[in-house]
DNA sequence: GCTGGTGATGCATTTTTTGCATCAAGGGCT
DNA sequence: AGCCCTTGATGCAAAAAATGCATCACCAGC
């Protein structure tokens, strides 16, 4: 839209905090770029940058336009997605930011079933964690967030909760393997892998240790899955993820649960150890989604509430 | 703005019904504006005109471009209040649709009270009916409305209601002014001065003359206050009106009221046969007002809330 | 004091927008 | 049917705006 460049330049350079560093990304000069910033801002009637010496950075007043700026592009998407929804093709872009728990096979199966339905509808996924993820809402980067912690913004709607317990996963030789259910006390010493600090599961499982006073042997950490869950084909350790991140067939636990994978098994931790948490489906309040995104959300709360009748919310 | 430019006109358009009578409005030629149109639509990827051999309408693609254009507008006039705002100067401009009832005394006091306290506010008072006010606030034309009717569309939000019970003004001389109240059957065949069809106070009386089966003899029919009391003055003849709108004291009747005119009185009309009307001042729901729009509302509901505190509601 | 980064500005060039003249099309009137 | 008027669309030249280059002033870190 030719009549929104002047705007999406100054969410450029209020990202990179520097218009010459802007303008190269914008593959415009930096003088271009500098008038146009100084003609917005005389027609504002007031700076909306500071100069410092390494660049610019938004005041008060920059802050306040720089969302009116955000909101305006999230609405016209809006708006383009309802037109083109008039002539028949649903066609649209859905901007998702999420944690690795659902991003690893939940989204992945729920976009590609939507894509069967509306295949003109593109999709955006952000990994990232639960701050992050509110964030991007904020800052109209992400349509819908995902985040399995607590909510901690205000401006956060959350559509659904899907209440999940922690599972054990572990290979099926494993001593602990023959459980229905995996007990603390039982990790203490043992091999385990951890996803990071930041990763909600992992937030649930330092709580449990700190509380019955048990150190298992951190051997591994990382933020992805696929690593931590690889790792057990070659060393026995065990691993923790919960059920909407299990990536090949819907082994929830329990003694009769079918195997996800031909050598590892998953148990899920007893809740009196550790709480299940809550998976937090989530979009920016009081905004009118674009076409595409209100259809694709309420299409995976449905999935969900169909999958999990018992855990879903709200 | 000049990047709301094309925008802007697309809006003219609209109203116009014809790019050459809108190029005429904005003093540019048919040409110049013709290409703009043409441009965003290309950019849209659709047309938002019909061409229609008289002039130009909007499609349906352009009546939600339009929306969203207008929403756009109203947005930025509120984040330019928001950011006059941080510099001190406490700027703004509120634009309110109203009845004749509450134009005629109760809001010139309100905004000169309200000027009183930021000098800088501006005001424009378009006076309407119900029906037009809700589509005032829908078109983004007003920020407040206030409507003495019953509220239709969904779209608007009542942030206040005030109870008013129809008065009837009489010189002070008449038969009917040792009356505490005036029932509905001692107006058979008197004179009566009454507001036109669309006003609220003349819907309640129409129901209440049928109901009762007393038919007065309608001497003036007229949209204007000022008319309808200055003819008293002359001939002798009833008319009506709701508390708010008497125009000096605050005569809200009974008998020992005080007179508001040397020579009018108002008495109320019975309950019994007429319902007390309802005042609603009204926003359009979901939207956030201007700073000083937002003050303004508030400002005069507490107003009415000190002085009618009975009768205020929400 | 030098270096490497920043934003601002004068001037020539390029791109975009505007205006004039003109066309084709449709409705209303005689 | 024929005329007339008004409508939106378009080719071409002029006006206006945006852009790029070269350069300045400023500041931080070395």
């Amino acid at each position: 839209m030719r009549f929104m460049t002047s705007l999406r330049f100054i969410d450029v350079v209020a990202r990179e905090g520097a218009i010459r560093k802007a303008a190269d990304k914008l593959a415009i000069t930096s003088t271009a770029l500098n008038r146009r910033i100084l003609q917005i801002e005389e027609e504002i009637g007031q700076p909306l940058f500071e100069r410092l010496p390494g660049g610019v950075r938004l005041n008060t007043a920059g802050e306040i336009f720089l969302q009116h700026i955000r909101s305006q592009f999230a609405d016209l998407a809006r708006v383009q997605s309802q037109i083109a929804d008039l002539s028949g093709i649903r066609r649209g872009h859905v901007r998702i930011a999420s944690g690795a728990d659902a991003l690893r096979r939940f989204l992945p199966e729920a976009i590609a079933s939507y894509r069967g339905a509306h295949p003109a509808v593109s999709f955006d996924l952000a990994r990232c964690y639960g701050e992050e993820a509110e964030a991007r809402l904020f800052s109209l980067d992400a349509d819908i967030a995902l985040i399995f912690a607590p909510i901690r913004a205000a401006h956060v709607h959350v559509a659904a909760t899907l209440r999940q317990q922690i599972h054990c996963v572990m290979p099926a030789g494993h001593r602990l393997a023959g459980r229905d259910t995996i007990r603390i006390r039982d990790l203490s010493g043992e091999r385990v892998v951890l996803p990071t600090a930041q990763s909600g599961v992992r937030q649930l499982l330092d709580t449990a240790f700190l509380r019955r006073s048990v150190e298992p042997d951190v051997i591994l950490e990382s933020d992805s899955f696929e690593i931590m869950q690889n790792f057990l084909h070659f060393a026995p350790a065990l691993f923790f993820q919960i059920p909407i991140a299990i990536n090949a067939g819907l082994a929830v636990g329990g003694a009769d649960a079918a195997d996800f994978d031909e050598r590892l098994v998953s148990r899920p931790v007893d809740m009196a150890d550790v709480a299940a948490g809550t998976l937090h489906i989530c979009h920016l309040k009081g905004r009118v989604l674009p076409v595409a995104a209100a259809k694709f959300l309420d299409d995976i709360i449905t999935g969900l509430r169909g999958r999990y009748s018992g855990e879903v919310d709200q």
